[in-house]
DNA sequence: GTATGTGAAACGCTTCACAGCA
DNA sequence: TGCTGTGAAGCGTTTCACATAC
C-alpha cells in the first residue's frame, strides 16, 4: 500500500487533480468519477485512474473517488503543509504582481519574505511584506525555514541570485527568468517564461494552418 | 528536406533553442556544437542533434550549427513574424506586470490591445495602451488581426472570457486561471500556473528527502 | 448496471553507438 | 580528429480492454 516510486507524469498532474477536486469540494461534490476528474483538469479518465492508483487505492467501484478524502491524501502525497513558507526574489513588477496574485495562498503556500537587491526599494513593503535587501537572504531562509523560492530578478542577474539562493540552503526554484540555470544535482528549478509559451503556441497555431485537421 | 511533421517533444523545445541561440548570437557565437547548445538550454546533445534534424540539415560536421542561420530557421519554424499582435486580457496585477515585463518583446510579440471587463479600469493607460471594455473585442481583434490571446482574469470569468476570445477568432490561449479551460478542438491552450508548479516543486523536494540520492 | 483497478499492447521519446563527412 | 546525422535499442507513458467489486 501507498506511493512506491511516482512516475513523473503522474506527478506532474496531481496538482491539476487537488486543484479540481478543492473546486469540486467547493462546489459541493462529494463523490467523482474518473471521468469527471478527467474533464475538470483536462486529461482522460484511463490516465486519472492509473495516476490515483499509484497512491493506493482510494476509489469505490460503481461510485467513484471521495472528493476530500483523495484531496487530503493527494496534499499528502505532494508534501503540502498548509502555509508553507516561500521566499519571493526579485520585487519588481512580475514580483509584485505575483505577491498580490493569489496564486500562492491558493496553492497553500505562504510568502515568508520578499527581497530584491535594488536599494530603492528594500524597505518599501508589497503585500503586507516589508522588502529586505539580498545580504539579508541567509538570515530570512534560517529563520523562516524556506527552502522554495520563486525568482523573479533580471536575467542578467538570474544565475548569481541563484547561486547565493542554494548557497544559502534553497532546494527547490521556480524561476522566471528566460535563461537556463546552472544548479547542483540536488536542486530542483522549474521555469516559466511567457515568451517560450507564446512561442510554442504560435508554433502550433502555424502547424494547423497548414493541416486544418482537428488539434488535441 | 524541410519539416515533414515535427513530434510535440521536440516542439516544445524549440523555443528554448531559440532564445540560447540568440543570446550566443549577441554574445558573439558564430557556431555552437549540439552539446553547447544543450547546456545553454538545459537538454542533451543527443536531443539537440535528433531535434534539429527534423528541420532539415544545418550543421556542419565537425564544427556545428551556424548561429544566426539556425535562430532565423528556428523563428521561420516557429512561424515567428517580427512584432506578431497579441491581445492581453485581464489588465489587473498580473495582467499590468506582464505588460511592463518585457516577455512579449523578447519572444518577438508585440501587445496590440490590453481589455479588461473592469469599468474603473478602462481608459486608463497601462504600458501605452488605453485599456477597452469587453465589448470591444471583436472590434480589436478585427482591428490588429490578433488570434493569440494572454488571458489574466480571474477564475470566476476565466470560462466565459475564453468562450468570447474564441466566438471573436482567436485560435491560441495562455491562461493564468487555476481552472481547465473548455475550448474548440481547433483552439490551442497552454496554461501557465504559480500553484502548480509550486506544488510539483513541493512534491519533488519532499521526494529528495525521501530518498537523499541525485536528482535530475 | 456502473465505475474502478490493472495487465498487456501500442506508442512516442530518449539514449546509445557509430557511420559519414568536413 | 571532431562533430553531425541517424538507425536501432531501451525506456516510460498512454491507451486499450476487461476482470473485479460495489
Amino acid at each position: 500500500m501507498g506511493e512506491a516510486s511516482i512516475p513523473d507524469a503522474t506527478a506532474a498532474r496531481l496538482p491539476r487533480y487537488l486543484q479540481a477536486l478543492r473546486r469540486a469540494a467547493q462546489a459541493g461534490a462529494i463523490t467523482l468519477s474518473s471521468e469527471q476528474l478527467a474533464r475538470a483538469s483536462g486529461t482522460t479518465s484511463a490516465k486519472v485512474r492509473k495516476d490515483l492508483s499509484c497512491l493506493g487505492s482510494h476509489g469505490t467501484r460503481g461510485v467513484g473517488y471521495p472528493v476530500t478524502a483523495l484531496a487530503d491524501e493527494l496534499a499528502r502525497v505532494l508534501g503540502l503543509i498548509e502555509g508553507r513558507p516561500v521566499v519571493l526574489v526579485g520585487a519588481g513588477n512580475l514580483g509584485r504582481a505575483l505577491a498580490a496574485y493569489g496564486g500562492f495562498e491558493r496553492g497553500g503556500f505562504r510568502v515568508a519574505a520578499v527581497i530584491d537587491a535594488d536599494a530603492q526599494i528594500v524597505g518599501r513593503t508589497i503585500a503586507g511584506h516589508r522588502v529586505r535587501a539580498a545580504e539579508d537572504l541567509p538570515a530570512v531562509l534560517m529563520g523562516t525555514g524556506a527552502t522554495l523560492a520563486v525568482l523573479t530578478v533580471p536575467d542578467a542577474s538570474a544565475q548569481a541570485v541563484a547561486d547565493t539562493l542554494v548557497a544559502a540552503g534553497v532546494t527547490a526554484i521556480l524561476s522566471f527568468a528566460s535563461l537556463y540555470l546552472d544548479v547542483p544535482e540536488h536542486v530542483r528549478v522549474r521555469r516559466v517564461d511567457l515568451a517560450t509559451e507564446l512561442q510554442l503556441l504560435s508554433f502550433y497555431e502555424q502547424a494547423d494552418e497548414d493541416l486544418p485537421a482537428a488539434a488535441g
